[in-house]
DNA sequence: CTATTTCTTGTACAGTTGTACTAGAAACAT
DNA sequence: ATGTTTCTAGTACAACTGTACAAGAAATAG
């Protein structure tokens, strides 16, 4: 005998609800019980879809990577070198409407931080996905050193203003900011 | 009558305990009793001394930032111009020894984020205070609206490339992109 | 139909959380 | 010494946490 087949699908349309109460309440209130209420499922059924609550973050983490990542990777692999690249990422980073996925983005950073074990798999691919998507930006003729320099100077200037960003809000000096770092790479 | 004097020196060390406490386990960690646990007290001292939870955090916070902005600002203070002040601010975050520190700052920063409301006092000076810094290192005859984007630049990068530094450890591959940021500014 | 497996729910339980309360010890001014 | 206040500790409590368990409904294969 074989029983009721997994339903793989509803597992996922959960995990992006999931994904999106994270990014609404923020990483700090995912508990079983809250979580379930607003998805109007019981917390068993959470249970059962993901097991432990760390594979539930898990779950969420990979997704929430996943979907960030694939929205300015889509971006960036069109464009023909490093600095038309480098303007499609910082332009969707600081596009206001995604600011609530970028601050689940750093809170989860910044956990991550004080849990290495935990968290070995965000850890491992927060600066690795876009190296990648960077590097080939810049082509193949491009000494490997000089474009991995050039890449780890992209990400990183471009999430630090986005951290100003979200702290401040000022956004005529960060843009102004930006630009500025944007223009020397051309 | 004026009864028994409060003893403020008592707090200040509880505090100082605390502080370093929060770097150690992590921002995530802290509880009365655990705390109190390690700091051989009862958790009622804790809740005498600093009231609410969030009134203590508010307290860790705010010593946090005297504490690593004091470390910084001494020596930036001396410096005689823009990039030898960046240089000295990232020879100091990116010293191992004070990588639980900054591993705690952006884990605080990162909540911050997702919780403005109650962080307002760290977002109002987690970038205020360096710009403060950092413009002044550029003298008085800059022109402020240069001199402010040159800052918003140095911070943002140093930030960005200490996120990139703690998740991957990959020291050589940051510390280059840091030299070569860092050679822009001279 | 039956057998088997998944899905969903409700209940229960032990552990942790913040915090209020009580009470004694300690330190001051008079 | 007395009165007053702070300091510290212990206890208690209600809320919340993750998760285990039991039971019914639903979906499949034979």
């Amino acid at each position: 005998m074989v029983g009721r087949p997994v339903d793989y699908q509803r597992r996922s349309e959960l995990l992006d609800a999931l994904v999106d109460y994270a990014i609404e309440r923020g990483f700090s209130e995912l508990s079983w019980r809250p979580i379930a209420c607003i998805l109007g499922v019981s917390p068993t059924t959470l249970v059962h879809h993901f097991g432990t609550k760390e594979q539930m973050l898990e779950a969420i983490l990979g997704r929430l990577r996943e979907r960030m990542f694939a929205a300015t990777a889509a971006r960036v692999g069109d464009q023909p070198d490093l600095a038309t690249a480098a303007r499609a990422v910082w332009a969707r980073a600081s596009d206001p409407q995604q600011s609530a996925e970028f601050r689940l983005f750093f809170a989860v950073y910044g956990h991550a931080l004080q849990a290495p074990e935990k968290f070995a798999g965000f850890l491992e691919r927060v600066v690795a996905d876009w190296m990648g998507a960077l590097c080939d930006a810049q082509g193949p003729g491009v000494d490997p050193a000089a474009a991995a320099r050039a890449a780890t100077l992209v990400i990183a200037t471009i999430r630090g203003l986005l951290l100003d960003l979200l702290a401040t809000g000022d956004r005529a000096r960060v843009q102004d900011a930006a630009e500025t770092f944007l223009a020397t790479l051309s």
